[in-house]
DNA sequence: TTAAATATGGGGAAAAACACCCTTTTTTAT
DNA sequence: ATAAAAAAGGGTGTTTTTCCCCATATTTAA
């Protein structure tokens, strides 16, 4: 039978050779590659090479994050299956790398027996969520996450991550294409939303909602 | 040659049994245990179970973390090495961890050949540290004020938390008890140390050096 | 098909932040 | 003991942010 061939991406070496040893064994798979965060993921593919079924993939890298990373997949080579392993369970994390096309989700504090499991169930279903995951997407979904979560308009995301960057709103502006007082509109908007009074509190809620990664 | 026995605790079953397994390759290494916090220790060696010589401890744990575990490894079992594994290499924890009676402290982000080697360090010279972790404690200890890891004073810590609470330079003036001139030569000051040219800055590095925590 | 929301731009003014320049006193270190 | 660093305060500007109005298309939803 053909292996199945998967790439691990993560900025702990200790982890991803471990974690190579480990899925070597399963007979099943095949560990293509291990690279170590969303950038060289792009490299790779840019080069040509070999393309894996399923990549498992860390979310919090330098230079370029888990979430990017799967986003840029799911653009440029949408038969990939991506497979999140995170640390953490946290809501705003979970549904952002769905959003960005992963296929499942799984903690790293898993039993080695679920990882062999899941990555089957990836490779047949396409698709697998650990418990937790699905308890915590539950938890959120419907009701609760409408009200509690501040929807934010695609224009407003990018004034965000730019005040975030430190620019003025007239480099706001030219970045933007936009005029100085329309970005100037975009702030009070947000501050309104957001109750915040200043562009401190919006690079505050910015980091804490995770919409830009330190 | 008789094998070295080693205990591996982390949480993280995903990784731990990932080490198990790169850790079993090392022919002079035996992993006897793996064990997932501080407590499973304790209870491990209630129970006289063989001992090891080398305890690879993770450092955030639920129940009991892995410093707690190594200050009463010292206290019980003097004997055993324990060799801490982190995620993070921040002053106050490899300072904390030392202090408990550490006698190495490894990134996990590190290349599987240098944990051989840490290994091989600790059993031979009974301790070993990696670069980035000399390199944090010198630029710590009062011997070497270099420039990379940047001092702040005081009344600066106490002036950038208030930068981040929003508040107005007047503001913080009244709190502090200072001038707003005065509050505004902190500002000044940080800007240069910390090569920020904007609150925003200023901002983004308090929360990236756990100054403030969201 | 109206009404509402969205996206874009603007005027004018006050407040705050930023950038240089500076002095004095006290504390610390060599 | 003397030099250096820290702590406090100031002067005088410019730039940026903040605030509160407003206008006009375009798109969306009731």
């Amino acid at each position: 039978m053909e292996k199945i061939d998967i790439i691990i991406v993560d900025d702990h070496m200790l982890f991803s050779q471990a974690l190579n040893g480990l899925v070597s064994q399963f007979t099943r798979f095949n560990v293509l590659k291990v690279l170590s965060n969303g950038k060289e993921v792009v490299d790779y593919f840019s080069n040509s090479n070999k393309e894996p079924e399923i990549i498992l993939m860390d979310i919090q890298m330098p230079l370029m994050n888990g979430i990017e990373a799967t986003q840029w997949l799911k653009d440029n080579k949408p038969e990939i299956k991506v497979l999140a392993l995170s640390m953490e369970a946290d809501e705003v994390t979970i549904l952002k790398m769905l959003r960005a096309g992963a296929k499942g989700y799984l903690l790293k504090d898993i039993h080695p027996d679920i990882l062999l499991h899941a990555l089957n169930e990836v490779h047949t279903s396409g698709f697998y969520y650990t418990e937790n995951v699905t308890n915590t997407l539950l938890n959120s979904s419907p009701n609760k996450e409408s009200e509690r979560r501040i929807k934010l308009k695609d224009r407003e995301l990018e004034f965000l991550k730019l005040t975030v960057s430190e620019k003025t709103y007239r480099e706001i502006a030219e970045v933007m294409f936009l005029s100085p007082k329309t970005v100037e509109n975009y702030r009070e908007a947000l501050f309104e939303k957001l109750e915040v009074k200043s562009r401190i509190g919006l690079v505050i809620y910015a980091i804490k909602e995770k919409i830009v990664i330190l």
